[in-house]
DNA sequence: GCAAACTATTCCATGTTAGAATACCGGGCG
DNA sequence: CGCCCGGTATTCTAACATGGAATAGTTTGC
């Protein structure tokens, strides 16, 4: 698992309500949804939805629908749930920068659909953000040249960025 | 050119003094040059170059060498030139984060090693962010649901970040 | 009853990617 | 002298991603 695919997201939206293609991908592009978060075509939509599908996470059902043409309605199965409950409790989530505004904000967006706390999400990515800022600032203190100086001091700016950003998450999501 | 490809980097180290893939490879692979900047594998390298020989930017010629096998030369056209100086001198660089961090970083080490100015440079792509920066806080005024402003929050946050990292870059490269 | 708009999914050509494979050379070693 | 090894330099391959067009069914407006 190292690209970055919208895969646990989209189980965690089935996981909350069976559904089929086009309503997902118009979670995926309704700006108040995950629009902002995601920007995925037609295709990559379907595409997910068809590897999880052979990796058994997921199980399609032809449907008629009373409005337009067939559909297939995708359902959670056993696996699909294990895996959702392990992408949420992930204990060390990624802290590039990219993942965490993709990634954590998928978290957080599925756990509030879920009615699940998110306490302890906000938790665990501040913490591996620490870390890495950590890891990076004696890093950048070893930098060989004024190139890599720079490029180290931009992505400890941005986790700091980051940190900062984290804590107006938990006061928001406290006062709910 | 919507993806973000090393191709007018490429060009810039060319301007530079005329090498083959191999040597620029390493370029991109050493850590006090572009190393932490791009992360390029074998063929993405060699793919460029050959992208950039059929577009005529560059041109390559086939050198025995006097210890290891024959190698593929490559120079700038003066099409490549061109493309490079526009590169270097664009009004109006993206700001986004993942684009500044890598293309404005490019740029940088570029314009240094060709001993250009880089003062407009910087100040582009400050004004670039600033822009952008507005923009956004004016979208994330008017945000629709939670998660929507959370995102544009963190996307502000991030270019303030840059902003402020941009001053360092001003003060680091006045002082040379 | 026909066109237009909406719902839903598949297809296709093109491009990207990692990593294996190839190939060439000089030097060390038995 | 023959051979293998490690560094140099490039190409190949198979798998996957991508955007956008194509398909196709259904309702709505006129």
């Amino acid at each position: 698992m190292s690209a970055i695919t919208p895969d646990e997201t989209v189980l965690g939206l089935l996981a909350a309500q069976a559904r089929h293609g086009y309503q997902l991908l118009d979670c995926f592009q309704d700006p108040r949804k995950l629009g902002r978060v995601w920007k995925l075509s037609t295709s990559q939509l379907y595409n997910v939805l068809k590897r999880l599908e052979r990796e058994g996470a997921i199980v399609g059902c032809e449907v008629a629908s009373e409005s337009g043409p067939p559909r297939t309605e995708y359902t959670l199965s056993a696996a699909g749930q294990a895996r959702l409950s392990a992408w949420l409790n992930e204990p060390n989530p990624s802290s590039s920068i990219r993942r965490v505004r993709v990634e954590f904000l998928s978290r957080l967006f599925i756990a509030r659909a879920l009615a699940l706390p998110t306490s302890a999400i906000v938790h665990r990515q501040r913490e591996a953000c620490l870390r890495e800022r950590e890891r990076l600032a004696a890093e950048h203190s070893m930098a060989q040249s004024s190139i890599e100086s720079l490029t180290l001091a931009f992505v400890v700016e941005q986790l700091d960025g980051v940190l900062r950003w984290l804590s107006t998450c938990e006061t928001l999501l406290a006062s709910n």
